[in-house]
DNA sequence: GCTTACCTGTCG
DNA sequence: CGACAGGTAAGC
């Protein structure tokens, strides 16, 4: 669920909160949630460390403690709550990370895709399968990289290349779908047959999407909540995503089809796919 | 590439 | 009941 919008509103509004405090024992409810170490070393080591700062790469939060790095990726249905006092809602609780002022916070659950990582080094990513993520599409690209991104993959789709972490991280189903409408292009067209343009027209197509997403505070399409436990207000501006049978703004029905595996919005006059020679 | 698997839930 | 769900890893 949560793509790169989501996690960074979690992590703007989780920051002032936890900046400083001191982990006690966590308290693990599904120890699978623990993904490194093993969950009884993880609470041994978490427990006494102080937040120092908190980061973002892609989809994972980075919390940055005086020794190490928790890093956490919310998946599918994953949420991370602050809880100034009292106890956190039963549902779906996987584990709750009290401070040491009486403040925790909890990581709920449902479908149980996303976890944990406690890293000793800062340096060291490889235990969370973080050292091949590529770049972060929203902080660490340029247009003319991005472009030279684009050319190193000319025989891959769109869609499937944009959702590809080790490519850029950061991006998922939502805000492509809603990116590639946005600058006119089909998921389908093959990343080497993009004219200069249409690759400089997508490049600003994700940065304006991905603005817009954080600036609404993220999509809940039903499960996202942010630090808080509110939802995100960016699935009222959505032109494509979910609205299959909807009229785009130019009045054709949006279509979905399946790309990748994966449910894909579009309207077929706005982003009508190219024929077949690679030039247009 | 694609498919399946991981889980649990909602919707038609 | 089957299809689908914001993500990703593994196995062809």
């Amino acid at each position: 669920m949560p793509e790169l919008p989501e996690v960074e509103t979690i992590r703007r509004g989780l920051e002032p909160l936890i900046v400083n405090k001191v982990f006690t024992r966590p308290v693990l409810l599904f120890p699978g949630s623990i993904r490194y170490p093993e969950p009884d070393r993880f609470c041994e080591q978490l427990e006494g460390r102080r937040i120092i700062a908190l980061k973002r790469h892609g989809k994972y939060l980075l919390l940055e403690l005086n020794c190490g790095l928790l890093a956490v990726h919310l998946r599918m249905t994953g949420r991370l709550v602050y809880l100034e006092k009292g106890g956190p809602p039963s549902g779906h609780l996987r584990v709750v990370l009290p401070f040491q002022d009486g403040s925790l916070l909890y990581f709920s659950d449902m479908r149980k895709f996303g976890g944990l990582w406690l890293l000793d080094n800062k340096e060291d990513l490889s235990p969370a399968g973080m050292h091949r993520l590529g770049p972060d599409i929203y902080e660490q690209v340029t247009e003319e990289e991005f472009l030279e991104l684009l050319q190193k993959r000319p025989r891959s789709r769109l869609k499937p290349l944009l959702l590809d972490q080790f490519f850029v991280a950061g991006l998922g189903n939502i805000y492509v779908d809603e990116s590639l409408h946005r600058c006119r292009l089909h998921p389908c067209r093959e990343a080497g047959s993009l004219s200069r343009e249409e690759g400089k027209a997508l490049f600003r197509a994700i940065r304006e999407v991905l603005e817009e997403g954080i600036r609404c505070g993220g999509t809940t399409s039903r499960d996202y909540r942010d630090a808080r436990g509110e939802k995100g207000t960016f699935q009222e501006q959505l032109a494509v995503y979910g609205r299959k049978g909807s009229p785009c703004r130019c009045g054709t029905a949006i279509e979905r089809i399946v790309v990748a595996g994966r449910g894909t919005y579009y309207c077929p006059r706005c982003q009508a796919e190219k024929r077949g020679d690679g030039r247009q």
